[in-house]
DNA sequence: CCAGACGTTGTT
DNA sequence: GTCTGG
DNA sequence: CCAGACGTTGTT
DNA sequence: GTCTGG
């Protein structure tokens, strides 16, 4: 991604797990030096009116790219303020029951890493005078290879579209039109399941292996 | 004009 | 901060 | 969204 | 079952 700018100094343990609030590197174009910034930054927007104490909205780690350059919440960062997030993968549940759902990762081909588009903020706290930088993902319609799976999907940049997205230029052309389905090249695979549970995401739907509804002979359920 | 919202995914 | 609904 | 907690009295 | 934290 080209990070030519100040990178944070504090090292990244290794995460698969990696959940909203917590922070995670981004990368964002420095408004004075040009230069492309490595930021952590928390995962989950905090909108610039927040108030100190008060909970910030509890589902902003994603943004509807439809719409998104008039939405209150991501206008004016939809202008002025979109990075690139850093992965090489992405997981999703393929919701066929209420809990317990097959879990699928996605790569591009297993180990490149890509960059989802996101959304940045600057939220200065009030009460202490103290900065916290904070991000959204930015979804779109599921491509052919997640409609199975789950209908939304996050936006990924082609490499060759990081420069006009990260721009800060807002005489430019807004750019829209990168905010679609990954044309091609994801790839998806089933994530191993926790000892016990059913990998066949169809078998699984028959063959209840926890809790209340476990009743198969020569299982342990939850009960010693 | 002021007041109040500002968000997502999935609805077993 | 900015937009929308009343 | 999913994962994990969810509680009180009274005290090793 | 439902709420909260990540």
């Amino acid at each position: 991604m080209r990070i030519d700018g100040h990178v944070f100094e504090d090292p990244l343990a290794p995460d698969d797990d990696i959940r909203p609030t917590t922070m995670q590197p981004i990368v964002r174009e420095n408004r004075d030096t040009g230069q492309r910034d490595l930021v952590l930054a928390r995962w989950g927007f905090i909108p610039p009116w927040q108030k100190p104490g008060e909970k910030p909205p509890p589902t902003t780690f994603n943004a509807r790219s439809e719409g998104v350059e008039k939405a209150g919440m991501w206008k004016r960062a939809f202008e002025r303020h979109r990075c690139l997030v850093p992965a090489d993968a992405f997981f999703e549940w393929q919701k066929i029951r209420p809990r317990n759902n097959p879990k699928f990762a996605f790569t591009l081909d297993g180990t490149a890493p890509f960059a989802f588009a996101g959304l940045w903020s600057a939220w200065k706290d009030p009460a202490n005078g103290h900065w916290l930088q904070s991000f959204t993902v930015l979804t779109t319609d599921a491509n052919e290879t997640m409609q199975p799976i789950h209908t939304r999907m996050p936006v990924i940049l082609q490499p060759k579209d990081y420069a006009r997205w990260l721009s800060r230029d807002e005489s430019a052309q807004p750019p829209l039109d990168l905010l679609r389905p990954l044309p091609e090249g994801l790839h998806c695979e089933p994530v191993e399941n926790e000892p016990g549970m059913a990998t066949n995401p169809i078998a699984q739907k028959d063959i209840p292996t926890k809790g209340a509804d476990a009743d198969q002979p020569g299982l342990f359920g939850d009960s010693l």
